[in-house]
DNA sequence: ATAGTTGCAAAATATTTGCATTTAT
DNA sequence: ATAAATGCAAATATTTTGCAACTAT
């Protein structure tokens, strides 16, 4: 089980395994998708535990050497986490209006990603492709951009 | 010439083509790759022009709307820019090790990725791939990692 | 002349850190 | 008992913004 694997981890460095950092690995290890520090924090908050976002960010990192959760983007709202346990590996669309998020995954992409590396050297170990556009939904109303001040 | 595109820009929204603008402009076009807001407020100061970093940040965000230069990537120490004029479209394997970039391009990843949004009827604008993993130099001695403490 | 721009300093946002207190081991 | 973690508030860092002074048109 995951909460094994952080609990190993911790001991092997010394460190403690407190109600706190169990909360959060809970909280990070309960959606299915991306989330953020901000939201994580305050979902536990919801549930009347005591914490503070000091504790969700170190966490969070500790989390992230553990290789249990990984920061698949950085936005301009923060950094975006997802668990990484048993998630299958899948990349990005990134809609520019809505903001909203749509993961897919191609075997093609993967294999043309290996032969590239292959091809320059290159030792690959993980990626990321964000592919920035506007979602079926904003194609119809691409004049509202969110954000654009409409007086 | 590009910045002709930039002076047209302004004028169809009536906004003035300044002084300050035109540094900042010249400035982000003097870099072959990648630039951000900071170093390039720090290379105008070095010249002797007084601009503020507001004045950068303002028309780094209008040379974006105008296409001329693009986002490529939000890091932890702020965005990474780079203009497009004449920039031929290109994704990064960045080497966890030394930190050093690999440019390259591959003609099948594009139209791949093209595929890829029309079967899930996205309209892709843009996209940012970025491998990571080891450079030939560095796959020989990985034992010494970089930011790795070594007391 | 005037609408838009500048620089500054302050604000906003995300994240990190120093420190006294608390807690897991 | 003790080394490590917590929460808080203050510090950083990046980017944005309000405003009075300035400038391109």
């Amino acid at each position: 089980m995951e909460k094994e694997i952080f609990e190993k981890f911790l001991r092997e460095r010394g460190q403690k395994f407190t109600k706190e950092r169990s909360a959060i690995f809970e909280k990070a290890f309960s959606y299915d998708g991306h989330f953020n520090p901000e939201t994580l924090y305050l979902k536990i908050k919801e549930t009347g535990m005591k914490v503070s976002r000091a504790s969700v960010y170190r966490t969070l990192n500790i989390l992230s050497e553990c290789g249990l959760i990984e920061k698949v983007m950085n936005t301009e709202q923060g950094a975006v986490y997802e668990h990484t346990f048993g998630q299958k590996h899948h990349d990005h669309m990134l809609c520019v209006s809505c903001g909203g998020i749509i993961e897919f995954y191609s075997g093609d992409l993967e294999k043309l990603q290996e032969e590239l590396c292959g091809s320059l050297n290159f030792q690959g170990v993980s990626h990321t492709l964000e592919i920035r556009g506007y979602c079926k939904k904003c194609q119809k109303n691409k004049g509202n951009r969110e954000g654009e001040k409409t007086p």
